[in-house]
DNA sequence: GTCTATATACTGATAGAC
DNA sequence: GTCTATCAGTATATAGAC
């Protein structure tokens, strides 16, 4: 569909946008939705609060474009399809946490739980897939015989989805003080028939 | 300190006080601190937004205020000193959860990980002194012998901690999708030489 | 203790020149 | 695509009458 465009113009349009997306990543992760204001990011990506308001029509907008961008990347980083559990296990403790992103994840995750927040539905939407992904990898190992018979594993996925949340948001407040792979690894463990 | 005031005056305000830090509440846990507007949580209490000042002199003495209530009525429910295990689960789950409470908890808690946010230390210091809580009532576990030899407390306090953080968010996405209490259950269990 | 009135500042969004 | 200028709305906090 948008194909056949005159080539630099489009990609510094693009570049131009990242700023934005850049900007926005940095104060929403740091004041949320309500706490931000457009006018800072504005200033952080180098341009006017109209110019920004050109390229995303309204704060809303912008918070919505920050989280898909976010969750897209996350995605590809972690790599589709569902990975087996030892692996995202592997990745997740592999993966450095930015504050910045971990920031963004929690604050707008305990915002939008509420019913009028302008972005309530993609939260719920979100988690219940991230839920869902969880859900199927416990699944999947339990036909490999990964995992012991008597464990449920919608219930093994929501706590282990709950744990992962608390842990980060643990490890915003004190991060010499958390061990997450380590806490990770001691909660899972007694679910399975290997070696973490 | 506070001794031979007239009787009536006093309790009055205290009602006042009361009644604001009601409609504090109200506001604070489906707002947070900076989407909260002092002239709403003033027209809950049925009082104007300078009326409300006289009280607290500030949006942020107001959120620590509303705040330092609610931790010091929930010490006062769990009971003072700290429980053992078993009572402190059971506690747990026949407490019924609020859903003012629990987005207080939980959107104040993510507001203030940053460190700029006018209840950071509040937060940081609530959060220790939980967990220390936790800490010991593992530790009294341990030399009661209920709980396992190679469990280490400062890590199951740290998981069990962020297992009801990350549960009370799932609650508030989905409160009929969820089984805190069976998940926290099947999370300690095999943790514990004794049944919970 | 509560009010009205107000100071001051900042918000998101729009209009229109360039 | 970016800007300046501006609008209308809201924010916290203060001053001072009652």
């Amino acid at each position: 569909m948008t194909t056949r465009r005159r080539r630099g113009e489009y990609a510094q349009t693009l570049a131009r946008r990242q700023e934005i997306l850049n900007a926005g990543l940095a104060v929403f992760s740091s004041s949320g939705f309500h706490g931000a204001s457009l006018r800072d990011v504005a200033a952080r990506a180098g341009l006017s609060q109209a110019g920004l308001l050109h390229h995303y029509p309204s704060k809303e907008h912008l918070l919505k474009a920050v989280f898909t961008w976010r969750d897209d990347e996350a995605r590809r980083q972690l790599g589709e399809p569902v990975p087996d559990l030892p692996t995202a296990t592997r990745t997740r403790e592999a993966a450095t946490l930015t504050r910045e992103l971990v920031q963004l994840h929690v604050i707008v995750s305990a915002e939008g739980s509420v019913a009028d927040h302008p972005i309530h539905g993609y939260v719920l939407e979100r988690h219940a897939s991230v839920l869902e992904m969880v859900r199927r990898a416990f699944e999947r190992a339990a036909v490999a015989g990964e995992l012991r018979r008597d464990v449920d594993c919608a219930s093994a996925a929501r706590t282990l989805m709950a744990l992962m949340d608390g842990l980060q948001l643990q490890w915003l407040l004190h991060p010499d003080a958390v061990d997450i792979a380590g806490d990770l690894r001691r909660c899972l463990q007694p679910w399975l028939t290997v070696d973490l």
